[in-house]
DNA sequence: TTGTATAATGAGCAAATACTCACCAAATGC
DNA sequence: GCATTTGGTGAGTATTTGCTCATTATACAA
């Protein structure tokens, strides 16, 4: 294992040799190969593999005046306080390619600062890519501290697993929440809430400087459903009530207010607030979503936004 | 004017979008032809520009990336035709731990070669350790030479003992040298270098593919010291007269220019070359060697070098 | 308008890159 | 200890990319 460990690693390393040779200096395989002592097959494999396991890292770094121009129409109509919008794929407009590469600047920007901030994380696939992106830094001064729990029911952790992830990359105290983002009751919850290290935790994410949310639709393919959350039956109770979007669990109507009762009875996940000094950026994408971010909008459940150029088209129809 | 910005801007636009398309969604300059409506030359042009443009940033994310830096730049700054660097070990970043690694691996790169080489050896800790590294391998076709003695004043062996070690490694033709590194007098060296066993290993060794050589900081540390070839009186002598380095037991001053007469005039060593065709290798690292190894470099004694992060930070200072 | 300079284009080709397959070696499991 | 799986390798080949060159479009001055 120690020798797996080992010849693995110096694998990765040539790797991102490889990878350095043919980006960053221009090599070609060729002379990478010549350079590296390998067969140029195996060089171009090493490349290829830097790419696979994300040792390169590629970014766009260009205002696109389409992109520009829907930023600031979103930003002006929302009443923003920042919009990024990544150009589409115009194969598939509404993926999420790209923004990942979009949040790990915002989050670099904020990061970048040497006062020492509170940053607050929500979960879901979107944000988990753009920490992924997130290049490693020395950050000790900040705090990272999560909105929601990352727990299943049964105890075991959840798939995209944010807070902790980021403060691996950028070495900073975090505060993961130790609790399923719904209780079983609301009585549940209440006890939950008391605990001391919990009630802590809410505290230090009242607090927040920043904070980056997913956002999730409501409907058959909602995050909150696909990942065992909740019922199919909870899910046509929560339509049934208006229901549009979820934040940290927090489920929403097209106006961006809180659903009263249902599954918000059971949320154990920080309040959500419509603070406007704070930036609450919204990271999201896709056709299914556009609803869902508009409302958040609205109702100011979100005060800044990284999405798309065909999300955005259509958030502004 | 306004007309010329404009197609400028839409431009590079595209050219963002293509390089977009190209290295974060991954596409081929085909298809982003055919969604960009160009031909799959223009695309190809658009990637290009992206390129070159600096739309596109390519950033290497993994531990060697710092690494990678320095020994571009001291590649550069010291006109060398290879430099590894291996990250230090930030508990004690000056240890010669992972340069052995890496030493082995330069070694095999040239062992692979089918074509006959001749291999020429220094001595000394990191070498030995290099040596060490080395994977078994049949490699007759190769011919190891030892560039200086390996014996002691009395005809007792050395404790470093290089050559021996590799050639049972790779299973080729050796010439390890019996004799002391110096002799008692410059007279005593003539007679040394007389015999004909001699005068043919010196002849090999002048022939040398590659070599490898150990570097030697002069102090009251000096490996020469330590090892009892020379006394603390010889020591005080060089340093006062310049010495800060000596590779194969030849001692150069801070230009990397031999010093005249003292303990060079009893030197049995092959002669240093600093001809630029053939590969000469340093390998080192630590605090106290940074001098030595930096006068090497400057004087041509190497064109290569095997260190680690930190003594490659002290490099550049 | 016309000539001229400049830049963009597409075709064709050479070079570089990616993929598939058959094979081998080390690790894993029975 | 032996079969099996896994991961890596080189050869051969298909695909993709980059380059050159002749041609065409565009801008601008006379």
């Amino acid at each position: 294992m120690a020798g797996k460990s080992e010849s693995e690693t110096t694998r990765l390393d040539d790797a991102a040799r490889a990878g350095w040779l043919y980006y960053v200096v221009g090599d070609t395989q060729d002379e990478i190969a010549r350079k590296l002592g390998v067969s140029r097959q195996s060089a171009q494999r090493l490349v290829s593999l830097a790419v696979s396991e994300q040792l390169i890292k590629f970014r766009l770094d260009h205002p696109i005046a389409r992109c520009m121009e829907l930023a600031q129409m979103i930003r002006a109509q929302f009443d923003l306080r920042m919009c990024e919008i990544v150009p589409s794929d115009p194969a598939a407009p509404f993926s999420i390619a790209g923004i990942a590469q979009a949040g790990a600047a915002e989050m670099e920007r904020v990061l970048r600062s040497d006062e020492s901030k509170i940053i607050a994380f929500g979960t879901g696939r979107a944000l988990r890519a753009c920490v992924e992106q997130l290049r490693p830094m020395e950050c000790p001064q900040h705090t990272a501290v999560s909105l929601l729990g990352n727990m299943m029911l049964d105890g075991s952790a959840t798939a995209y697993n944010v807070i902790i992830r980021f403060a691996e990359r950028i070495n900073c105290r975090h505060f993961p929440m130790p609790l399923p983002p719904l209780a079983r009751t609301a009585h549940e919850r209440e006890l939950f809430q008391q605990q001391e290290p919990v009630k802590n935790i809410l505290e230090i994410a009242e607090k927040a400087d920043v904070t980056f949310v997913g956002i999730g639709e409501i409907g058959e393919a909602a995050p909150m459903l696909v990942d065992g959350f909740i019922t199919h039956d909870e899910i046509r109770a929560l339509t049934a009530a208006g229901a549009v979007g979820e934040i940290t669990s927090w489920v929403y109507d097209k106006n961006g207010e809180l659903i009263r009762g249902l599954t918000n009875d059971r949320v154990t996940s920080a309040p959500l607030h419509a603070d406007p000094d704070h930036l609450r950026c919204g990271i999201a994408a896709g056709r299914q979503k556009v609803k869902a971010i508009r409302a958040a909008m609205k109702g100011r459940l979100i005060n800044g936004l990284i999405t798309n150029e065909a999300t955005a088209e259509q958030l502004l129809k």
